[in-house]
DNA sequence: CTAAATTTGATCAAAAATAATCAAATATGA
DNA sequence: TCATATTTGATTATTTTTGATCAAATTTAG
């Protein structure tokens, strides 16, 4: 039985009987304490479920599952490059997170962070982090924009360049070694560039998928970016293109 | 049964119950009087209730009640206010709206409102409106403050000031003829001046409990409000002192 | 106000659960 | 096929949790 099997079942046991022990799902599924600890903690970090000591009990989210991200494509790659993107983060970090379901999917990672300052246009982030007790949230303010769920405009742009971090995590519609950064949306774009022209280290998350297409507004090059995170799909050509151009490339 | 599983339990017995002693939850729970002392102290300091001597019990203005925010007493009457301001927007109005249990029941009756503007620092007016096609929101920025699930702080009062609108709904702690308006935060109070100072009317929403007494910070005088609005059950000496003083009452 | 009773927080040792490590088993891929 | 990587389960050291004890603090009663 493979993990996913596993997880699969492990959740919805978990979710029936509303927390079970470590010992229980063992017998359950016929696996070691070791590897069922393992699964927990693994899918815990999913946030599927909450881990206790000696077992693992279901979340029930009666809130804020109106600002939660939607999920859409490319989800497990996404949740893989927010995990890998989290560990750049340290206790006591000023970060810039952009709004985008790709930066969103870092959230769930950096819960446990201490003295964390996060500065956000990003409703879902807020939502996510909102009550972890380690972190403080500057909400960027500005015209709210129902579509995205983020704050945006002129104002938005002002309050960003009164800050300044230390890292900045951004997202992308397109991406590509000739065109370098691409939005769909002007105001995604001035943002977005505003994030990047306040903080002294960019890491752009970006899945396979939207990598060597690009977008119809061009806003930046890729020596803006210090890191590209992405995922273990990335086409090795295109990845040695980017390394060839400077770009320090994070792959899952 | 770990921690979290008897945070759950713990919490919940207590909102129903109105309070419990240690010895009570300890023996609900089959735990040393000792462990439960430990989770009262935790769950505490989240404020998810509040530690008395001998027990617990549960918290009037539940902090977390996500973004959608159940509030807790006076319920009824608050609705009717909220009922009652409502009905002094119109359409194509640009309005400020406060945070605070009470303006957050106006948002309801709102939301069938065209061309509506409205600037906030709440985050539950906002979860509420954001999806009413007439409404446009302005989203204040600055500092979250978890407890009030609203933007706070120096910024925030920056923000408003580069705007004017033409009424603005607000909130107080405490109401009397004598002292006027006082608050419990000095957060709370800093933002509600700069809601007065930049709209042309202010309506002040305030249930009648609230009314005769007065919280420790003084932030404003009767002569800057309008409008009054409030419940049925109003003192009418009060009343009469208000109007005496030229406030215009309006009581559901 | 003082004294008795109760409650508390701190400390400690035992028990339980975990993370880390390693070797065996299994799967993967050239 | 063989070599390599991944997954699993056992072992062990570490961490977490728990209940008991006791001095200090708080409440209650006189």
């Amino acid at each position: 039985m493979s993990f996913q099997e596993r997880k699969k079942k492990i959740v919805s046991a978990v979710n029936e009987a509303g927390s079970l022990s470590v010992f229980q799902l063992s017998e359950k599924l016929s696996m070691s304490p070791a590897t069922i600890r393992r699964d927990l903690g693994d899918i815990s970090d999913e946030g599927l479920l909450i881990r206790t000591h000696g077992g693992a009990m279901k979340v029930d989210d009666p809130v804020l599952t109106s600002f939660t991200g939607k999920s859409g494509s490319n989800e497990n790659n996404k949740e893989a490059i927010g995990k890998l993107a989290a560990a750049f983060v340290q206790d006591g970090d000023i970060i810039f997170l952009d709004c985008g379901s790709t930066v969103f999917k870092m959230c769930r990672h950096l819960k446990n962070r201490n003295r964390l300052k996060v500065i956000t246009n990003s409703l879902p982030v807020l939502a996510e982090l909102f009550d972890a007790p380690g972190i403080s949230i500057n909400l960027i303010g500005g015209e709210f924009d129902k579509q995205r769920q983020a704050v945006h405009g002129e104002r938005a742009v002002q309050h960003i360049d009164q800050y300044h971090a230390q890292k900045a995590f951004i997202g992308v519609d397109g991406l590509s070694a000739e065109k370098g950064l691409t939005a769909h949306s002007e105001l995604e774009a001035t943002i977005t560039s505003a994030f990047v022209r306040n903080a002294n280290e960019i890491f752009l998350l970006c899945d396979s998928s939207k990598i060597g297409k690009d977008s119809y507004i061009r806003f930046g090059s890729l020596a803006m970016i210090h890191k590209l995170i992405t995922d273990k799909d990335l086409d090795n050509q295109i990845n040695a293109a980017f390394r060839e151009k400077g770009l320090e490339v994070v792959k899952g």
